[in-house]
DNA sequence: CATGTCAGACTGTGATCACAAAACATGACC
DNA sequence: GGTCATGTTTTGTGATCACAGTCTGACATG
């Protein structure tokens, strides 16, 4: 088959959009733990040749969002107790600093964001939708740290969350609670009073939070 | 069963010897910050398509050991300070709480393996080799940091290396110093008696020194 | 019923090519 | 001498193909 020219230039390559659409799928949970991808079926899926596939799962597997078998496939991590138990203390060690750096820089607006956000994370928990949860909280705090200035380390917690994603989609897929964000309210507290050490300790409590449904 | 004897035909794909030869290559410093690598340059002095060495490249992107400009062109990264800055907290954070997990578990036999590992720091910054000091002194790092059992964490500490590693190349390349590592010797007495805090502090304070340097 | 076998489909890997954009060098011109 | 236009080279990107493993599932065998 020729190739058709292209009506809309490419803003940006193909494989770089793929990567972006398989990365927020993925962060999100929308993907089951140990499903599996393969170049061919997401070549066929996104009308694309198997380079570009091959190059998005290939980055996407070096940021630890997927796992690559002995044989080179390719498919989602299904996380051992002890990796997610890590993965969560990674989270309790990075996210509190990025808060506290971020703490000086919360002004009134942001913080006001921030409340608006968490509303709609507590819509997401009453309608028991898992996905819409996990977007809204990971947008909760990845607003918050923007502010902190340091793009290092919202990458690598940006990587923390994708691997934790399909497995908090399991999670909180099989939990049926209904509760509301107490933890997100302590931080918006904490930013509002400029209370540091108020503010580390609700967001690795919030951090934390979710590992404790997972050992009872 | 009975399989044919292959000799050493490729154990590893072609793509992931060169992804971990460049990866080692960034790591211990051997490239200057800012260099570029193309894709037919490494196909070309690797002996290989243009295919794997591409693979290559991403995944090193996507570790952030390369960067990319908006053309799609991958080189070494230049670091500004406030990016330095930026990893060097992040190995204040995290390499104290690996140093902390692999305590327990350091016997007498580790200990004095990292002894070794130290005299051949000592040695390769008497010899005022930077490429021999980075090395050793990761080695030393990651020797201790592989006792915490803790996969994730040292991965991720490793990515911080991995995009220091030219930038390191380069300051220790233009410090004329001669000092031993004293830091490594406080981590090994921390380590001796089971003294956690003192650990902690010992291993914050390395991981913190190389920043010192640049700032001055 | 359990287990081993085997053919066919599936899949990652590497090579090669075409194309367009970017980088570069060159030389004219004011 | 500096600046702009231009032609050439370099480079990333995507498509296509061949090959060799891997996986699957049906079937036969014990």
């Amino acid at each position: 088959m020729h190739s058709v020219p292209k009506p809309t230039e490419s803003q940006s390559p193909a494989h770089d959009v793929l990567y972006r659409n398989l990365r927020t799928q993925i962060m999100h949970g929308e993907l089951a733990p140990g499903e599996s991808l393969t170049v061919r079926g997401l070549a066929a899926k996104w009308n694309l040749s198997m380079t570009p596939a091959r190059e998005a799962l290939r980055r996407l597997s070096a940021e630890g969002a997927l796992t690559i078998s002995a044989s080179g496939r390719v498919s989602t991590p299904t996380l051992s107790n002890d990796r997610i138990e890590e993965l969560a203390a990674l989270r309790a060690l990075l996210e509190p600093e990025l808060a506290s750096r971020a703490l000086p820089r919360a002004h009134m607006a942001l913080i006001d964001r921030l409340q608006m956000i968490n509303s709609s994370v507590a819509e997401a928990v009453v309608k028991q939708d898992a996905v819409a949860y996990i977007r809204t909280n990971l947008e909760f705090h990845r607003t918050l740290y923007l502010r902190a200035q340091a793009p290092a380390m919202l990458a690598m917690i940006e990587t923390v969350w994708l691997q934790m994603g399909p497995t908090m989609r399991a999670l909180y897929g099989r939990l049926r609670r209904a509760e509301p964000p107490a933890n997100h309210r302590l931080i918006i507290a904490a930013l509002r009073a400029g209370d540091e050490p108020g503010l580390r300790l609700a967001v690795r409590a919030d951090a934390t939070q979710g590992l404790r449904m997972l050992v009872s």
